[in-house]
RNA sequence: GGUCCCGUGGUCCAAUGGAUAGGACGAUGGCCUCCGAAGCCGUAGGUGGUGGUUCGAUUCCACCCGGGACCA
């Protein structure tokens, strides 16, 4: 139990006792450490329903909670309950800390199953800069539902049935060079997709061409579907490459192709049983008299009233969009894998798509909870958001060499001791784990500029900050000449540094279940800063090496639990630590 | 035209309706004879505008001004 239920528990039952019924506490971390550790709002709440003084309310609560031994207790301002923890409290809260693998987390997720739908990369096509988020978000999500009890199903639904094949068919057959595919194969697909799409552009017939190479594949013509073969197959070579370097992996990696063949029957199945129907041609899922209050996204405000915006499944000339196939994954991931919840990890253009994918799938009795974990776009210098087409974005390949280089620069001034190996390894550990945590500790929502020193900074709030405190704290257990055990430490607190730091290792466990409420990782990077922070002040003001027992093993529990705890939480960030750097 | 997102010190970003709005970069002043200075301790500087709800608003509501996205 964290600290925080436990005071909150505390708190409901003298609110019980006050009030003569059942009745939940609101307690939260203290927004302001003056106050104390923990406050409440609950008198001030609690007095309005009632029309009460709400101090009055306050000194009733107070004198009905308890909380011996835990913490002291006063009202203040206009009547928080603000909650001050005692160091030895703190401290045997830490002990026990120290012999739990979980830190102190809990397990909301414990018997549910959620699909996450993150990175989803187009093949045949390079990543750039602006696939780094849908890919290291997703991916921290997966770890923390993971460790917080959820069944996770990590799936990489790859765009491998696109119109892009048309022209890719069409170059693969007239302008391939065979030699610069087996060197570096997207470069190659790449270099042709943009051939064709160039003539295209210049001559109508080029395009008609494409379009029947495209008729051709989907129609199972085995040499188109040969060749389409052998795109996936060295795309998802080149994906991987990239993964490896992120260490960021799926348990499935079902495109879009994998869906095709349950199109039509998706198709049919939606017109027999009135969910949609043929307007103009075209299949279409409708408003059908959803009033606007209910926010029906197949409705849209117009100057003269509200009017249909439907979801289109199949379009006149037969072809399938991306609405069908995104059913049809549902259908799958609920009636093949049990999701209990399925998140979308993908950008915010989207919002309105799957606001109408979530409400067809319902009507469809597909039930299960859809979340859009939608996140803001990365920009160019101009301030615009970058576009896959326009070639001359960064590419990621590009960005994380770099990452690796500035890292091994640093390393190489700062790290004098690390031999060649070491030096390597750990400048791929501090370059991407720099980028990955630049992603990670924003708020997902913003937009930003993509900017080479934002993305690759080393120091103040960084990733290598938070490597760094970890390798301090790891080379005070290299000197430690005696042996340690950390299962049987007694603390003792005494120095406010002290203090604060196992104020904040307590904080762990409450902090995790926070990130998943809101999908944000962020609060975690946050709170490892913080984390950090903490230690280094208590490493300046705090000798622990030379310090006396008993205060000597009380100080190296502190470390070693400032150790694990930022470990872990850097590990559900997917950031890795190095042992020395 | 409609819908959605975003406006926080010079710059970049935080802040479940809480109290004196945090942090980093940059600027500036200190700290390596003392567990590694990728660090620590100081200083200066901020919520686009006008109303509303509330004991209390960066947060919720309305309108306005700016930036962006999506659907037509």
């Amino acid at each position: 139990m964290t600290l925080l239920q436990n005071l909150e528990s505390r708190l409901s039952r003298a609110l019980e006792n006050v009030l003569g019924e059942p009745c939940a506490a609101n307690m939260t971390p203290a927004a302001d450490l003056r106050f104390g550790d923990y406050q409440s709002n609950s008198a001030m709440v609690l007095a309005k329903k009632q029309k009460t003084n709400p101090r009055a309310l306050a000194e009733q609560i107070m004198a009905a909670v308890e909380i011996d031994g835990l913490a002291t207790a006063k009202i203040d301002g206009p009547g928080f309950l603000n909650f001050t923890i005692l160091p030895e409290a703190y401290a045997a809260h830490a002990e026990r800390l120290l012999g739990d693998p979980r830190l102190g987390a809990p397990e909301p997720g414990k018997g549910k199953t959620v699909v996450v739908d993150f990175s989803a990369p187009n093949v045949a096509k390079p990543m750039h800069v602006g696939h780094i988020r849908s890919t290291i978000i997703g991916d921290s999500l997966c770890r923390i539902a993971r460790f917080l009890g959820f069944e996770v199903i990590a799936d990489n639904h790859i765009g491998d049935w696109g119109t892009q094949f048309g022209m890719i068919l069409h170059g693969w057959k007239t302008t391939l060079d065979h030699t610069a595919l087996e060197a570096d194969p997207i470069s190659e697909l790449v270099r042709v997709y943009r051939g064709v799409n160039a003539a295209a552009k210049d001559d109508p017939a080029v395009l008609e061409t494409c379009k029947a190479e495209l008729v051709k594949l989907q129609a199972g013509d085995p040499e188109n579907l040969a060749i389409w073969q052998q795109c996936i197959d060295v795309s998802k070579a080149g994906l991987q490459k990239i993964y490896g370097i992120l260490d960021v992996s799926f348990d499935h990696w079902l495109g879009e192709s994998f869906y095709n063949g349950m199109l039509p029957g998706l198709v049919y199945e939606f017109l027999e049983k009135g969910l949609a129907r043929e307007s103009d041609g075209a299949v279409c899922v409708f408003s059908d008299g959803a009033k606007p209050a209910e926010q029906d996204p197949f409705l849209v405000h117009k100057e003269n009233g509200w009017t249909d915006n439907p979801a289109i499944i199949r379009k006149a000339d037969g072809g399938f969009l991306y609405a069908t196939t995104d059913l049809a994954t549902i259908r799958y991931r609920i009636e093949e894998w049990n999701a209990d919840e399925i998140w979308y990890v993908v950008g915010m253009p989207q919002q309105l798509h799957f606001r109408q994918i979530f409400e067809a799938a319902a009507r469809w009795g597909k039930t299960c909870d859809f979340r859009h974990i939608a996140f803001g776009s990365i920009l160019g210098e101009d301030r615009k958001m970058m576009k896959t087409r326009s070639g001359d974005n960064v590419g990621l390949v590009e960005l994380l060499d770099e990452a690796r280089a500035r890292a091994a620069a640093i390393i190489g001034e700062k790290s004098a001791h690390l031999s060649p190996e070491e030096a390597a390894e750990v400048a791929d550990i501090v370059g991407i784990g720099a980028v990955k945590f630049a992603e990670l500790s924003q708020n997902r929502l913003t937009d930003y500029v993509f900017a080479w020193d934002r993305m690759l900074a080393l120091q103040g709030d960084t990733a290598p900050y938070l490597q760094y405190s970890h390798v301090r704290i790891r080379s005070i257990f290299r000197k430690l000449d005696a042996d340690f055990s950390a299962k049987d430490a007694k603390l003792t607190l005494s120095a406010p540094e002290e203090i604060h730091l196992a104020r904040l290792l307590a904080r762990f466990g409450e902090v995790l279940p926070l990130v998943l409420e809101d999908h944000r990782p962020n609060l975690l990077a946050n709170y490892l800063l913080e984390l950090a922070r903490a230690f280094h002040s208590f490493f300046e003001a705090c000798p622990v090496l030379k310090s006396v027992e008993p205060m000597k093993s009380s100080r190296l529990a502190l470390c070693e639990l400032s150790s694990r705890v930022l470990e872990k939480g850097l590990g559900l960030l997917g950031i890795r630590c190095p042992e020395r750097m």
